[in-house]
DNA sequence: AAAAATCTTACACTCAGTGTAGTATTGTGG
DNA sequence: CCACAATACTACACTGAGTGTAAGATTTTT
């Protein structure tokens, strides 16, 4: 019935995650080339040899096709959360960038890849503003994370506010990384500059409270 | 030609502020009865007895309908900033909250009119995206301004944190402002409780800065 | 009163996203 | 191996936002 079990994936699954691959990366590389606002989702469902509908059958937006990663960072910063041992929440989050730092974690380094992705995103509007909601979405589940850490209901304005803070931090931090990439500078160097002073804020913020 | 003179405003923007009054005076109206996601701007162009093309024409896009406000709230900010005397910038805005505040200004003060008008919002994704958008833009201006009032270039990592830390202390403590008035307790308390937090973090951040 | 500027309108168009119903393909039970 | 159920894919038609254009109406200027 469902493919829950650690069974053999079976050929429809396989077939499904071939076309939602082969969809997505048919879509990348048309919006690389030719910038996401000059690419319709037509363009990609007959470049992809599929039906359109077909497309928002796996990409309900058509942002979607190019942003398709955010479950993964939610599970990092739920499993950090998970396993802190005694720590306070904020130096738990502190701990878990640094640790990504560290151990050059993908998601937080520059390479040329992520670097040509920002520009095609900054190129538009609509993925810029996609970015964003992103962030915000990013935010909310961090929040409830917080609440959850300290046994505080999911409204509470402290963990809100100290969620959006630490979001902000780290897309200002990753945004000088880019720069100084670009500038042939260091980015870890740019990246953990602008973490430090942000965390100096956020933990001063919170201090006396159940969070830092 | 222009009406940028102190002139008699003249029969030709007298009638365009008109109209413009009584398309967004019929939207409002409507989306607030109906929800905005249920209301076309067709729908907005019939009852206001306009051509379809005209809304776009005032209105570029759909959103602007319900925000257009936002002109007023930068001018309020760089006049703060202007006539600052040799304060620091954060302080400066700090002390700009503080009175408007106390002056009870319309932009910050919680009444049944804006609760109702962000109840709106809230029903709509498209409009809560579109105000989380204005944030952002509030923000850019802000760390723009942040730049400028301490000669620094446009691009420092620093203002641009600073000012997506204040503006997010701003909008959660507006939502609790809401959230305290639709429980019958003291919007201003509830705001200013979350501002003073807020500005301990960035004060901490930003100390030994320029900025604070 | 004619001419220039500009506001409004009708019309046609692109593109994102949804709903529906039919066809093809895969999984399953006999 | 064959029905039959489940599900992916497709074709088609539709709504609704937003844009471009050119023609008509109104205000301003000369």
């Amino acid at each position: 019935m469902n493919s829950n079990k650690p069974d053999q994936p079976g050929l429809r699954d396989r077939k499904k995650a071939e076309t939602r691959q082969a969809i997505s990366d048919v879509a990348t590389r048309l919006f690389v080339e030719h910038g996401f606002d000059n690419v319709s989702v037509d363009d990609v469902a007959r470049e992809a040899a599929v039906a359109r509908k077909t497309v928002f059958n796996y990409f309900p937006r058509k942002e979607d096709l190019i942003f398709d990663r955010e479950e993964d960072t939610r599970a990092l910063v739920r499993a950090a959360f998970a396993h802190r041992g005694k720590q306070l929440p904020v130096p738990a989050f502190q701990a878990l960038i640094r640790g990504l730092l560290e151990a050059r974690h993908p998601l937080l380094r520059v390479t040329k890849r992520t670097d040509q992705f920002w520009r095609t995103v900054a190129e538009s509007t609509a993925l810029t503003t996609r970015a964003r909601e992103l962030q915000v979405t990013l935010a909310d589940d961090l929040a409830v994370m917080l609440c959850d850490a300290v046994g505080k209901p999911h409204a509470d304005p402290d963990a809100r506010l100290a969620a959006a803070m630490l979001m902000d931090t780290l897309v200002v931090a990753y945004g000088e990384a880019l720069r100084a990439f670009r500038g042939k500078q260091k980015p870890e160097a740019a990246f953990a500059g602008v973490m430090e002073r942000g965390f100096v804020g956020v933990n001063a913020a919170f201090a006396g409270t159940p969070y830092a």
